[in-house]
DNA sequence: TATTGTTATACTCTATAACTATA
DNA sequence: TATAGTTATAGAGTATAACAATA
């Protein structure tokens, strides 16, 4: 019934349009600029996450820093190696425990990121440059919502946490 | 003015919060479950998005192919390769350019695909069990935009095109 | 026994340059 | 001269297993 101007496509849905395969190409995406804008500064982005990481959070062992950056405690070795050559965070053993390494982030690597925050911040403002502000936090929200399903499926039905 | 029955906090928004640090590490995540969820069909992550697409576009040459996936063309070339060596894609030159080899979903391929389209559905459908329906939606929508944006700069002011 | 950090290794993915055959 | 595909290679990221020190 009605008119049928055209027929009666069944919405295809291909695999490009994906939320799954559209999240992994974009990670790459974003990766790819973050470290092109972060080469100059001599960072790579797991290292630049580190550092940031660092700042925000504060002194922590290696196996919780690991776990936030989903990195695995066994490649995060070298990775905080040279970090700590280059004098941007310290490594020192917890007294209470002495299995843990406490890492903590300089003064150094504290003003590096800094700059680290502005030119992130121009990456992803012309990442997502075709979203307005609404949307960007739309964005964020959900993505954040399923970071923490992922992290803890537990946390799930808890409060609304940190999102 | 007014009670202040807690500080006025800054509203830190640390980087682990930031759109662009939650979609790198949200898309290694899902390709590391995608990577798990496939290996039982004997297919990696990329072999598995090239297969799928070479399904929903029918025929392509090898620079298209890379473009979409994502992946350069001088990477591509082994991974077909393989594809085709398990008789899931043929490749022939095009009469018509004989620079360019056509790249073509075989029977075999297209059954393959039938396989992976419903574990990826499965992986997808734990991925994102934090969101409903309508929210997947919106993300599925708002990626949509940033895929495009991020393909062709110039693509943004047109039509709302594919998404 | 279990956990933290470490070392080592293999594998996958990414980036780049140079080559060939065609146009 | 430019483009499609190819080859080769180096670098970055990931996954595993085994080990020493400590709990």
């Amino acid at each position: 019934m009605g008119m049928s101007s055209s027929i009666d496509v069944p919405a295809k849905q291909e695999f490009k349009r994906h939320a799954g395969f559209m999240l992994a190409q974009l990670g790459r995406a974003v990766t790819r600029r973050y470290r092109s804008a972060m080469a100059p500064i001599g960072l790579n982005p797991r290292e630049t996450a580190a550092l940031v990481q660092l700042r925000d959070a504060g002194a922590v062992g290696q196996q919780a820093l690991g776990a936030t950056l989903d990195i695995d405690a066994s490649n995060l070795v070298a990775l905080l190696n040279d970090l700590e050559v280059e004098g941007l965070l310290s490594r020192r053993r917890d007294p209470e425990d002495r299995r843990r390494h406490v890492v903590e982030i300089t003064s150094a690597g504290t003003a590096l990121v800094d700059e680290v925050m502005r030119t992130a911040a121009q990456v992803e403002d012309q990442f997502f440059s075709s979203l307005d502000e609404d949307e960007r936090t739309t964005l964020r929200d959900l993505l954040c919502r399923v970071a923490q399903s992922t992290d803890d499926p537990s946390t799930t039905e808890v409060t609304g946490a940190d999102c």
